[in-house]
Order: C-alpha cells, then structure tokens, then sequence
DNA sequence: CGCCGGTCTTATAATAGACATAAAACACAT
DNA sequence: ATGTGTTTTATGTCTATTATAAGACCGGCG
C-alpha cells in the first residue's frame, strides 16, 4: 500500500477513527466494554497489532480505558477518576474532598454574539443558562454561569438538575448523550463584585479565581461554555505541568 | 522469561530505565541526537520493537523529541517550543509572545522549614534566593521570586542571570547540568501589596494571579520553588484540560 | 469450600518491510 | 573546470504482522 494521496493515514489511524465513529454513534456506551482486539481486527479485517496501536492512542487521550484480563472499557465521567480531571481545586493540605453540586436557576434564551461565536452557533440560535455553586465540606467555594447550545440541552431544567445525583458531565453524557472529551481553561485573578461576594461569603472586592472554560466533545465541537469564580482562601487550583 | 520477582518490571520499562540513566549520566546531551534504534537495541541485546516501546513513553514525556528520518534527539529548554510548557501566560487575543526575563537579585541564604521540605533538604542548608521580573511587549506582568539548593546552584550570580540569554531553564541546563522535567502549580488569587503593585504597575489591592510551583529534575527530585504574581489584565493564564 | 485448569482478555516481544531525510554520487550544461 | 539539478544510497523512524506471556474469570472437581 502505497502513500499517494495527499489525504493518506496509516491503516491504525483508520481504525482509530472507525472506532470513534462506534463511540460518537452510541454502539458502545459510557461504562461498557468495546470488544476484544482480536474481534475488532477480524471485523475490520486487520491485524490484532494495528486494533492494538489505535486502542493505544485512543487510551492516552482517556476515551477509552484498558483493563488487562478483563477488556477495554468506554470511559465515563460516572467514574471518579474522571472528576478530578475537570475539576482542580483541592484543599490546602493536598486533600481532594468531593464537590456538591447545588444549581440555582437553569433558563432559555438566546445566544449573543460572544457566546455564538464560543459555541460556533448562529446569534440568536437557542441556549439554555444556568447558574450554580459548588460546595466543599459545607462551605460555598465555587460559583459557576454555564452556557449550553439548545440543540443539544433543550430538555434541560432546573428540576433534572436538582434530582441528579452526580457530576455535571455525568449528567450530560447519560442524559443528554454528550461526551465531554476536553475543555481549555482561561484563568485570571478579579475582585468579587457585590452579588458573588454574597453567595461566596466573602467582602466586595476580595481576590477571585476567575476560570472561563471552553468545553468539547467528539470533533472539537464546542457544547459548553462557562465562568466560573472560585474562592481561593483555603482551597487553590492544582496544575500539573509535564 | 517469567514473573518470579516482586520487583519485576517488563524489558521495555527496564530499557527505558537504561536510557534515562544516559541521560541523567550527561552521555547523551540536550539537542543531541540518542543512538539509533537498532544500535541501541544491539547494545542491550533486544529487538528494536522494545527499544521502540522505551522511546515512546519517553517521547510521550517530553524526554525526547522524535524526528522521522532523521533520529531521536534529547529534548531541550533552547528549544522555543518548550518555552511555553512551562510559562502560560498568554495574550487576550490569544497570540503567546516572547517573554523577557530580567533579574532584580540574587543572593545566598539558608534554608528555613518551609524551603527546606518543599525541596527536601535539611533546615540552615545553603540556598540561592533570586528575584526577578518578565516583561512582554514592554509591560512588566510577572514577578517571580525563586528558592534553589545551593548544592546544585552555588555558582549563581546575578551577572550570570542577566549576561545568559533565554530561558532560565535554559540556563539551569546548560550552565548547571539540570534538566528541567516537570512542575507542579498551586494557583490562587491575591491582592496586590505594596511592593508587587509598584513593581507591577498596578494600585495597591488589584487582584493578581498567585502562582507556586514546584519543579523537579529526574526521579521527582524537586531543584525549584518559585513564587510568581501575574498580572492578568490584558493577559491570561491558558490551561488544556484532557 | 477450596483449588485447579480451560479460556477469555490485554500485555509484551520480535520481525519485516515501508516511508522520510539528507548527503554523497552523478550527469550535464555553462 | 565548475556550478547545478537529479539520482542514488545510507540511515533513521514508522507501520504492520505474528507469536507468546500474563492477568482475570468461571466452572468442574476433589
């Protein structure tokens, strides 16, 4: 086989893909196990190696996890693993505690231009707002605006928000069907203003994590938009830089 | 060849092992190209599909730079693309622009208990403390104040800070022999105090972005504890979560 | 109830050939 | 003779296949 065109990619990066377009279209979901490498290289009819090369690279970017002797999984933000990945804000002594999500109000409305252009929509197409704050050991630390395309999250309401149990991104993947994959976060310090001073218990113009994220599912299409202010008087933001 | 030991690890990870040590060693230098894949496989008597396997991972850590054609080269801090894996601070607009580093101070200390357990020495053991600002486009936005182990950085003056040109990771490799792996950030937002609000330009109460990071050379020994305050007004810090 | 093999799975290792790159060798016009 | 564009060749990494080992699980059997 040789390489003529100028669109060519090696065979396991075919097989990747084909394997995206079984998690993109729903054949195996979140939490369930994609057949073996020796099924999926009979199927495609290429060797167990090159199954193996495309599950390796799909591995690293955590969509889907391996498990020697049992299978390889579809990863889901079901699994706690998977909360501290999009939430960085852990305690002073090094100590991760678990969020409480509390939502506030959950709205439609339409998109302006700043948001059209994050969500790569059209201004004026459908969106759904919502307001909540995340609470660490009783205290309120986190208070979050979110902005969702309609298309996707037209169902969504105050009241779904309410009665799930879990994270946010659990929500959208059983729910809503939306995978988040990756997300870019623009931080910045800001003073409290008057209103988020109050839902933080903190005085008018203390020092704010200001966290504006961009969030992605398959294809980098953007499906999530949102700002965040964190408190940063005992807990911080933990990065890793490798 | 069998699992016996409990200290077993497989021959790939074994020879990853190998070439970390000729890399630590000095045997093979940053921008140096490492032997070929199949002389090293020769040298350690396996195939070249195991020398494969220890190089992946390695590249996957930014050890070392593979280039198809030409070799496998040890990854180094001259390098411009690895200026910003290591300084997020990025323009509103999104474009990253150079950053140049001038030194304030430079001075010989002891180490007191915090100092003296983030970098593992003992308390009263010789440090190097150094203070110094960044500058883009002419705006000073960063100031930075750096803890070093005297054992590593006894030589560091300040006219070796402001003749070097680069990066002072750069620096710390090719003047130190300390190759930079990885940091770990704690962020949280501050109020400006007196002093970094004249230095930054700013009033005195501005909301800045507190940046602590902890940096470590090979086998997670930690050789960096810095202290930044970003000024994050026109510019952002840019974090990819995945 | 424990344990000991089958039999699934992924993990590891070896091998062969394809593709990428750059420098040496060469042909040829000036 | 010399400069220039092309071809060849040497030497890298990249792709693909195959074989075997190790981990997990289940059911039969003592």
């Amino acid at each position: 086989m040789a390489h003529e065109s100028p669109t060519f990619s090696p065979l396991y990066r075919q097989i990747k893909d084909l394997i995206i377009q079984g998690l993109q279209s729903g054949e195996w979901r979140p939490g369930e196990a994609i057949p073996s490498e020796v099924e999926l290289a009979h199927r495609f009819n290429v060797s167990q190696g090159t199954v193996r090369k495309a599950i390796d690279e799909l591995a690293a970017e955590h969509l889907l996890v391996r498990k020697q002797g049992k299978g390889t999984f579809v990863s889901s933000h079901a699994d706690p693993r998977a909360f501290f990945r999009f939430l960085r804000l852990v305690r002073q002594d090094g100590q991760i505690e678990p969020a409480q999500s509390v939502p506030l109000e959950c709205l439609r409305a339409r998109a302006g231009v700043e948001a059209a252009r994050v969500l790569e929509i059209q201004p004026g197409d459908a969106i759904v707002v919502m307001r909540r704050v995340l609470r660490f050991g009783g205290k309120t630390l986190v208070v979050d605006e979110i902005y969702l395309p309609g298309d996707l999250f037209g169902s969504m309401t105050l009241e779904v928000l309410q009665t799930y149990q879990g994270s946010l991104y659990s929500l959208f993947e059983s729910r809503f069907g939306v995978r988040i994959i990756r997300a870019t976060e623009k931080i910045r310090a800001v003073a409290a203003d008057r209103s988020s001073g109050d839902i933080l218990a903190v005085p008018e113009g203390t020092p704010l994590l200001s966290v504006e994220r961009v969030t992605y599912t398959y294809q980098d299409r953007p499906v999530e938009w949102r700002r965040g202010l964190y408190c940063t008087n005992e807990y911080f933001y933990l990065n890793e830089l490798t």
